[in-house]
DNA sequence: AAAAACCTTGAAAACGTTTTCGTAATCCGG
DNA sequence: CCGGATTACGAAAACGTTTTCAAGGTTTTT
């Protein structure tokens, strides 16, 4: 096992616990002398010290905890990117968590978190987190939080998110601009405050064009994808169908693409398609697809650096800090 | 910040501190009605027991550590969730370390995690890994490890791979059916056992059909894009230029689609393509991409399994488990 | 030459748990 | 009612650090 510690390199040292310890943390207190000595001697014992006594003892866990709804997405596999290159530069160590979109997940992760596991949260809440309670008695312990993308609608807190009216609203209008006079919107949520801004921006888009905002046109998605697929299969399939949809998150668009695949629908020619995605391949889909990307890389850089000024109280006193990043809408063949 | 401990509760509680321990433990040496009375206030005062406290004293972490090139990749995001969802059930946490494919990041990595900050290591090594020193050093102090997918050629130790040279092969062996005559492979790694394995399947699937081993058609590829693409491009762009590609990685099939597209070449009646591959949107893509498939969630999930059973020592004494998991080829579009 | 300042080191407490061991108090059969 | 077993709890050590404080020794100042 890890055996040398601190004890066991005095000893061999001939020097006291407190001046090893001392020694290794370069303290002003040791003489350049024994600190060299001690130095070789830890190399030579291979002596790792031990990060739990240590952080019993300092209060500090140089470890942050990342709390997001699922990992195997672009967007947050991006973030998560983001994220640990800042932490990774600052020395600290980052926990996983994945809620996998579960409320109950979400809730016992966070209060589990409270016991000064990490200096720190990063998190993205789960698609039907309304109940803000576990995080707001998080943050009364004194843990440092941020939130990114996904942010509770009414909390006083730091966040990091993009524009997403403004992207809700420029997808809408780019669709009926190439033609469409029936928008559909594809949503993920009901709670989350990133669908009620992107669906405010894509109502608000129709009511400028003096389209009506028709409700069956709006579609609730679940987290089933088998669901979501008979969903859109229905929308689709409808007499009075739209001719255009504007996916809020990239795997709806993607279901889409597998059901006009299915019921033989021409993408663009008879419904255009535009997505919130970070899919890498969408330029290389058949039809390549129109996309609203956040920068997501970006996301996780900003929302662990602001994370980490709160951490080292750079951060004025109360100050909360609000960053909106801006996402792209590059055009492609699916809203020709 | 996170105050109530052992001490507070037993004050409140007119214990002594060993009883409310044991009580929270649900140890036998308490009475169930002092065991009600402790539980009651510990949710009542909100206790966290702080984790430190705890690892040091009984030296375990709860916690495992998985180490990997990247996060932004479908295959290590896969195989994260199936990590994650293992950890869970488990009660353990999860601290994720990315290497970005260099040596270094991971040798200091793997250093750190010999102070005991965790219980057992998951870990897919970086594609120029060679020497392999400092994983025979964590190993010797008694931590578990488990490989997954990249795993060392030379050493004993615990893996869950695939049948890397049995894909290797067909995939190869497909594209000599459906036409190929000059079939390139494009190779991320000197090192890695499971290029090795992938091309000796690739080489003898040629021999098999009495194809003779170009060594201008195999390409080293690189870790950055651009250089890949132009390696790439050069490869497309030659008066004998192959007639097929197998990638051994997405990445390089995505890079060939790329390619294709701005020399116009006609995938597949110019170039037929198959890859390696987790991408989800392999049957949009124009023309659909013809993969073997990894069970990427099915190697996260056996690997932490094992790694629990290892950590359990649920496992006989000295016995080296290798897990070997079934890959897919899935013909589409590509490769027709 | 004595006093003051400085340099270097060590002893010990503290961080919050877990666990071993000891010890009252109760119980039970003979 | 006595001896042994059982039950329920507490005291204290231990985990490996960090840090405060004291102290011995050397150098500088007066």
């Amino acid at each position: 096992m890890s055996n040398t510690n601190l004890k066991k390199l005095s000893e061999e040292l001939g020097l006291s616990i407190s001046s090893v310890s001392k020694a290794l943390r370069d303290s002003y207190e040791i003489s350049a002398a024994t600190k060299k000595r001690v130095l070789a001697m830890a190399e030579k014992m291979n002596y790792q010290p031990n990060p739990f006594a240590s952080s019993l003892r300092r209060k500090k866990s140089i470890t942050i905890a990342v709390v997001i709804p699922e990992i195997a997405n672009n967007f947050f596999a991006l973030a998560i990117d983001g994220i640990q290159l800042v932490a990774q530069q600052k020395g600290y160590h980052v926990l996983t968590y994945l809620t996998h979109e579960n409320f109950k997940n979400e809730e016992s992760t966070i209060k589990h978190l409270q016991g000064g596991r990490v200096d720190g949260v990063l998190i993205s809440l789960c698609r039907d987190t309304d109940d803000i309670q576990h995080l707001v008695s998080l943050h009364e312990t004194g843990v440092p939080l941020v939130f990114f993308d996904r942010v509770p609608e009414r909390m006083e807190c730091p966040t990091v998110t993009t524009d997403d009216y403004e992207s809700g609203f420029k997808a809408t209008e780019h669709l009926i601009q190439a033609g469409c006079k029936k928008v559909a919107c594809l949503s993920l949520s009901n709670y989350l405050s990133i669908t009620h801004k992107r669906m405010k921006g894509y109502e608000d888009a129709l009511k400028k064009h003096q389209i009506k905002v028709d409700p069956k046109l709006i579609i609730q998605c679940t987290n089933d994808n088998g669901t979501n697929l008979q969903l859109i299969k229905k929308l689709l399939s409808r007499k009075d169908r739209p001719d255009g949809i504007f996916a809020t998150v990239e795997k709806l668009a993607i279901s889409s693409y597998y059901v006009c695949n299915d019921i033989k629908l021409k993408i663009p020619e008879q419904i255009r398609i535009i997505s919130f995605s970070n899919l890498r391949t969408a330029s290389l889909l058949a039809p390549s697809l129109s996309t609203i990307t956040q920068p997501a890389f970006e996301i996780g850089k900003e929302s662990a650096s602001l994370l980490f000024r709160m951490i080292e109280k750079k951060t004025f006193g109360n100050r909360i800090d609000k960053i909106v990043l801006k996402s792209s809408l590059v055009q492609r063949n699916s809203s020709k």
